[in-house]
DNA sequence: CCAGCATAGTTGAATAGTCAACTATTTCCA
DNA sequence: TGGAAATAGTTGACTATTCAACTATGCTGG
């Protein structure tokens, strides 16, 4: 007998799905349009961009950016021959690969995130109270933590 | 000058990103694994089995479940290759089609449905308290009138 | 030491998504 | 009425993503 979601659960939960999805789509043209990026190539390019020496492990970079491996991979190739980034071989490590973002990669990054974050602002911040933004946060970082934990239960 | 989002926002923001991406990917990956679906076919499957005579519009569907038109179109010519649902011209309009629903699709999303349900609560209902709830759901209304107003206001 | 397992990352084929162009029909209104 | 514009939906080419297989290197216990 499965527990069915509560109506206002339900409610919740179509709300969440209609709104993230939209949000996220919005921004993904935004950027799309403004900056030529995806907004996966967008979090790479962040992710990279406040990392000591603007430089990052493949893995770590995938973990960061929330991406799968083979897919950091593919995005990586594009960039680098956008010439946003490039790849360089770690010393320590014969297996391994740095991200290194370029001069170029970061100066897109500086030229896409003004409108970026504004879109940020409007489509999002703007409509919320300080509560709600306090709530989101909540609310967000309780589903990640109960993912870590379950994961690391089952790892572990 | 751009607006800059607080720390805050910063924070909510990129909780906000990380929980919603790992949340719809685990739901994505159960959803393949126990069913053969993906989300957004789901998402089909499920506005057709609630709709009458369990048939709809291409493009009330496409909007519903929040998706492009071109997408659906290629979704739904995969599931009717499926036999999960089959296309059926609309007599009072040469244009259109209806999505309908078969049996074997009804089938389908019956024995999705339960596993589905289950997850999302263990991933996201069972780690909020009843007003995180109401938060959320206040919070993705405000979202998503605040874009249909915005987009509204550009048309008209 | 070294055999076996784990980790880092890449690759290519198969699948899915996007975008713009296209057909066919309907609606609007002068 | 008729012709422009709007709407419904599809298509195909291009791009992106996934998945599983693969190479290469590092680590660890007997």
């Amino acid at each position: 007998m499965p527990r069915w979601l509560t109506p206002e659960e339900q409610c919740a939960w179509r709300a969440f799905i209609e709104a993230s999805s939209r949000l996220l789509d919005d921004l993904e043209h935004q950027l799309q349009r403004e900056a030529g990026l995806s907004h996966g190539d967008y979090e790479v390019l962040v992710r990279l961009s406040e990392a000591p020496e603007r430089r990052m492990r493949m893995s770590e970079l995938a973990d960061q950016a929330l991406v799968s491996r083979s897919r950091l991979s593919h995005a990586v190739s594009r960039l680098e021959s956008q010439g946003l980034l490039q790849r360089q071989a770690c010393e320590t490590d014969r297996r391994g690969m740095f991200a290194v973002l370029t001069d170029e990669g970061f100066a897109r990054l500086e030229a896409a995130a003004p409108s970026h974050v504004d879109e940020v602002r409007r489509l999002l911040f703007d409509n919320l109270t300080e509560d709600q933004v306090r709530a989101l946060e909540e609310i967000s970082q309780a589903v990640v933590s109960a993912r870590r934990e379950a994961s690391g239960r089952s790892r572990g």
